[in-house]
RNA sequence: GGCCCGUUGGUCAAGCGGUUAAGACACCGCCCUUUCACGGCGGAGUCAUGGGUUCGAUUCCCGUACGGGUCACCA
């Protein structure tokens, strides 16, 4: 028997190699165009990391006038959950990274290079994995988990280099005719690679983002077809990413030690390698160390935290292009409109070594988009986010629109334009004391400088009755502030105070503080007078007679 | 442990043979301001370590320490 007949033997009714590479031409695309894939598992909530990488998958093919694709890598069952699709989906949705090509539903793909579900490729591994066989390039492995294990324990021991490999590759040098025998005997195999690489000799790599690396050859025989009859990771990637015409294949660095199996795999099978461009991993602080962010210990790494916290995608994404490139800030200090589709992402300039994540840096950058958005669009996206998350915050919105519009548009749309705001959930916070509900409901009135109930009553008192006038445009409001400061015996502006402290009770911002306080319960408030005006005469005249006659 | 990679202020980082070692966040101070915020100005704070190479090393080489990744029929 050959290897020919041993081939046939194990996969009977898969077709010949030719068949696909016909199936998948080349791509008529452009000079230069990069074409990139995110290719994660459907195994739980997306992961922050694979987030800044298939952004940084997005921006390469679309600068490039290429093409961004996404396989779903579903090989692994064990591991599967329910909805691990959708949520991917969800996530490449929120953050506008729509692909180009691949699954874009959980029923859907689209695309001539498919089918883009790996679970569904079986027959195309297959194919592949049987000419391998037929060439002796690849055999059938009978060895047993336990087997297995127990090499690895004597190697251990041994303190020699664990793996399936050379002298301990046991199956590699069985003879056709015994593997025939105990296929026909019934015995469990799998589909091993029969490395031809070398660990004494090198390989050189040149990798997009971390340069020139050298490793030694692989030499183990690694697994390319499960028991299950599904491909490995690494069978899988050459395979696909070649039929599926991918130039540039971008991931976590945690994949950089299998780069010299890959580029032997793409060599065995006879493809030309991507291009490779390994990121670092995003980390976290913790007890004064880095570690990488962790599916389970941190709330952080999924991309729906930042959903329900309320922080915009469009500031994540700032974030992130920001650890990516560092030269993002000066662009965009440079270009404050622009959208971050024209920043022109350059791999060479990303860190080799992982970047904290630092939240307060994202609150920041967050503070600054959400300044830049108009009071309609801060209103519907702070509704979308109430929707979800905070039922209450949905009723006071809902109730009066116009109201909370222009609530939300105070110092807002203006050259300098307020910046407390740094996160959805901050909204309920930052307007509901313009409700009398829950105004009322609120503790007492915390006053600064000037605390004394009958000077604060004093104020108030001669306010309404020389000053408040609710038509008064704003210098006018001003002015008379001043006039009041002044005739109680306050100064009107605070350099005079200053220059002669001893000559007044206090300045013209002591008395502004007590009206605030009063009409607000806060000390910290955006603008007073826009706050009146929202308020309307009423409200200010009521809130006023409710500390009165307290 | 083997193999890879890395280490510039508290954090993200630019620089890569000669620089007062950029910038951003955070922090502190001052100014502006009716408060807060914004904005403006200023401040403190860094090249892990030991050896080389060199007229000169943050930048190049070697060692050490520390950190990260990886060594599955998981991706």
């Amino acid at each position: 028997m050959d290897y020919k007949e041993l081939a046939d033997l194990i996969f009977p009714n898969a077709k010949e190699i030719s068949y696909y590479e016909e199936l998948y031409p080349e791509r008529n695309l452009s000079e230069g165009a990069k074409v990139t894939r995110f290719a994660p598992s459907p195994t739980g909530f997306v992961h922050i990391g694979s987030l800044f990488v298939s952004l940084i998958d997005k921006k390469l093919a679309k600068q490039s006038n290429g093409t961004f694709l996404l396989r779903v890598e579903d090989t692994d069952q064990k591991r599967e959950v329910e909805g691990g699709v959708q949520g991917i989906l969800d996530a490449l949705k929120d953050f506008g990274l729509q692909v180009d090509e691949g699954v874009v539903s959980e029923k859907e793909e689209i695309g001539k290079y498919g089918p883009y579900l790996q679970s569904k490729r079986k027959e195309i591994y297959q194919a592949y994995a049987k000419d391998l066989i037929s060439k002796g390039l690849a055999y059938p492995c009978f060895c047993t988990a336990e087997e297995i294990e127990e090499k690895r324990l004597t190697q251990e021991n041994a303190k020699i280099r664990p793996g399936y490999y050379g002298v301990w590759a046991k199956c590699r040098n069985l003879g056709i005719d015994n593997m025939v025998e105990k296929i026909n005997n019934g015995e469990k195999y799998i589909i091993r690679l029969k490395s031809p690489g070398r660990e004494d000799k090198k390989i050189k790599h040149h990798d997009l983002i971390r340069g020139n690396i050298e490793f030694p050859e692989n030499d183990q025989d690694i697994v390319i077809i499960k028991a299950d009859g599904l491909p490995t990771y690494h069978f899988a990637h050459a395979i696909d990413d070649h039929l599926m015409k991918v130039t540039h294949v971008i991931r976590g660095d945690e994949w950089i030690s299998s780069v010299p199996l890959h580029i032997q795999l793409f060599q065995v099978l006879g493809f030309k390698p991507p291009k490779y461009a390994h990121i670092a991993p995003l980390m976290k602080e913790e007890d004064g160390g880095k570690r990488k962010i962790s599916k389970r210990k941190d709330p952080e790494a999924a991309v729906s935290y930042y959903h329900k916290e309320g922080i915009p995608e469009d500031a994540v994404t700032e974030y992130l292009l920001n650890i990516a490139n560092s030269n993002f800030e000066e662009w965009r200090r440079a270009n404050p409109e622009k959208s971050t589709d024209e920043f022109e992402l350059a791999l060479n300039k990303m860190g080799v070594s992982g970047a904290l994540f630092d939240i307060v840096k994202l609150l920041d950058v967050s503070k600054n988009v959400i300044s830049k958005y108009s009071k309609e669009k801060i209103y519907e996206d702070s509704l979308k986010w109430a929707k979800a998350y905070d039922a209450e915050l949905k009723t006071v919105l809902e109730n009066d629109k116009d109201y909370a519009i222009r609530i939300l548009g105070i110092e807002r749309g203006i050259e300098k334009p307020r910046k407390d705001i740094a996160k959805l959930s901050d909204i309920k916070y930052s307007m509901e004391y313009m409700y009398d509900d829950i105004f009322d409901k609120q503790s007492n009135y915390e006053f600064q400088k000037v605390s004394d109930e009958k000077e604060i009553k004093q104020i108030l008192e001669k306010y309404v009755e020389n000053y408040f006038d609710i038509s008064d445009d704003k210098q006018m409001w001003f002015d008379k502030m001043k006039d009041l400061a002044e005739e109680l015996g306050y100064a009107r502006e605070v350099k005079l105070f200053k220059k002669e402290p001893e000559q007044y009770k206090g300045h013209i911002g002591d008395i502004s503080m007590v009206l605030r306080v009063v009409i607000t319960k806060r000390q910290n408030t955006p603008d007073l007078y826009e706050i009146m005006q929202i308020l309307g005469k009423e409200k200010v005249q009521k809130r006023i007679n409710n500390y009165l006659n307290k």
